[in-house]
Parts: structure tokens; C-alpha cells; sequence
DNA sequence: TATAGTGTAATAGGAAACTAGTACACTAAC
DNA sequence: GTTAGTGTACTAGTTTCCTATTACACTATA
């Protein structure tokens, strides 16, 4: 798995898994892959996969059975405020940051839709069947 | 200067002087507080301050002239390579956060504008005189 | 009971980022 | 020439992150 060098891996894990509970590629009740397979699969110590798995649990997202796994929390509307937060944080870090660059709210509207049409270009999602 | 723990501060700092040039805050032309006034105003050591300006200087944003000071390139077409660069890394890292959350094109643009509304409640931008 | 699969803990070492402090080199202005 | 303001360079020490390795604890199952 590529990360990026300027944070920290255990926190791009943490948002990895995150963003897929979210997504609901992990549903609620769901079990993780074993500490030691993710490792692997992520090419990264098994600490520092645990250490991102011990700030989920800390944060009642993850919960952990010794001996049987981990598994995503059962209640939904944990996952829910999950959800609203990390988008809101999303939204807030580009907002933030277009604002330093002095461009109007109508303007970041206006940069974010041709971004996507620019992907679109090369893309070509909606369009081909 | 508060600085977000999960990045390196020499690299916030580039992005800070980088927003500003790109904002006109800082024209082309334009000659940078000395490095140890940065420092002490950011609240970090010379040393920090110096690898964030050897990296633009690098990129040939910034001019350093030995005994005079930092200077902003006059060359107003870097600036502007600078100013897209940015604006798309911007856009894509928000793009690529919703869309591993499943987020559809018209939704991101939806979320955004929902985002904005939200904003201006509080900040009342555009409205007050 | 034995074994395989799981989470947890602890130690040791290396690399990167940051700080602190000192010294040197160049420029401009007196 | 001296001085103040500037950039540049170097060394030393601390902290955080990451890795490697070993060991232990619990669960399920044969």
C-alpha cells in the first residue's frame, strides 16, 4: 500500500479503515482481518497496525475480542457520527484552505465542478455503460 | 502559530508562505520577513523556517539574495503554475476522500454548497456591510 | 489436551523532525 | 572600517514514528 510521507502510517491506516466502514465496505458487527494480515497485506509492522486499531477502539468505532478479532461496532449510529464528522472535517479542510486563497464561496463551487468535469474527461463515469 | 500535529511543520510552513503568495499578499517582487523574524512570529526555531524556504527556493519561488533577504520571484508565471498546482491538489484530495466514502459527483458538489450554507449562518460573509 | 489463530505487551534500534546554540559570510549604511 | 541586518552552516540532543523480534494470553477446535 502507497502512503503518503508526510503523516504519520498509523493515521492514514486509521482513515483507510474509517473510510471503508463508512462506505460500508465494512458494515457494523463486521469482523476485521487479523492484526498480522493486515500487516502484510499493508506491507507495515504489526505495531504500527495496532497502534491505529488502539485509537479506534479508544474511540468505541473498533471493538476488540481477544482471541476471536476485531470487529466494527454493532451501533449504527456511532458509525453515523463517524460519518457526519469525518466528512464535515473533509469539507472544512478544502473550504479552509480555498479561503486563504481569497476564493469566493461561489468561486469554490465553481473550481470543484470543473475539477469533476475534468475527471470526467478521462474518467468517463455516468457516461459509458 | 498553531500547527496540525500530523504534519511536519517545515511543510505547513511552505504551505502558509505558498497561500500567501498565491492570495497577493505577497506579490511577486516582494521581499520576505527575515528568517528570524519568521521564526520567532511562527513561534519555531530558524532552522525550520530555513528547510521550509530551502524547498521553494529550490522550486524557484522563492529568491534568496545572501545579506539582503528572501524575495518572492518576479517571475509572474511561476506564481501562477504555483496557483494551479495548488488549487488542483486542493480539489483532488477532497475529490478522492468522497469518492473512497462513495459519494457521488452531484452529492460532493451538494455536500459542498450544504457545507458553505452552513458556514455563512454563522459567519454571515457577503451579507453584513 | 494440543494446536492454530487471534489480540497484547515489551524491548531495542534506526530515521526523521525539531530545537538550541554557535559561528561564519555577505550587504548596506554609517 | 565598523556595525547592524541578513542568509547559511554545523553540531548536539530530544521526541516521535517505524521496524524487528520475542513472548505471552485468550479462543476455538480437533
Amino acid at each position: 500500500m502507497e502512503f503518503d510521507d508526510k503523516v504519520p502510517i498509523y493515521y492514514q491506516i486509521k482513515t483507510v479503515i474509517y473510510d471503508q466502514i463508512i462506505a460500508g465496505q465494512l458494515a457494523p458487527g463486521d469482523k476485521l482481518p487479523a492484526i498480522r494480515q493486515l500487516a502484510v497485506s499493508m506491507t507495515v509492522n504489526v505495531n504500527t497496525v495496532q497502534r491505529a486499531l488502539s485509537e479506534m477502539i479508544a474511540e468505541g468505532v473498533i471493538i476488540s475480542r481477544r482471541g476471536r478479532g476485531n470487529f466494527v461496532t454493532d451501533n449504527a449510529q456511532i458509525v453515523e457520527q463517524l460519518k457526519q464528522q469525518l466528512m464535515t472535517s473533509y469539507l472544512k479542510q478544502l473550504y479552509d484552505r480555498l479561503h486563504r486563497l481569497n476564493i469566493s464561496d461561489e468561486q469554490m463551487v465553481a473550481e470543484l465542478t470543473a475539477y469533476i468535469e475534468r475527471q470526467g474527461d478521462s474518467n468517463g463515469n455516468d457516461i459509458e455503460d
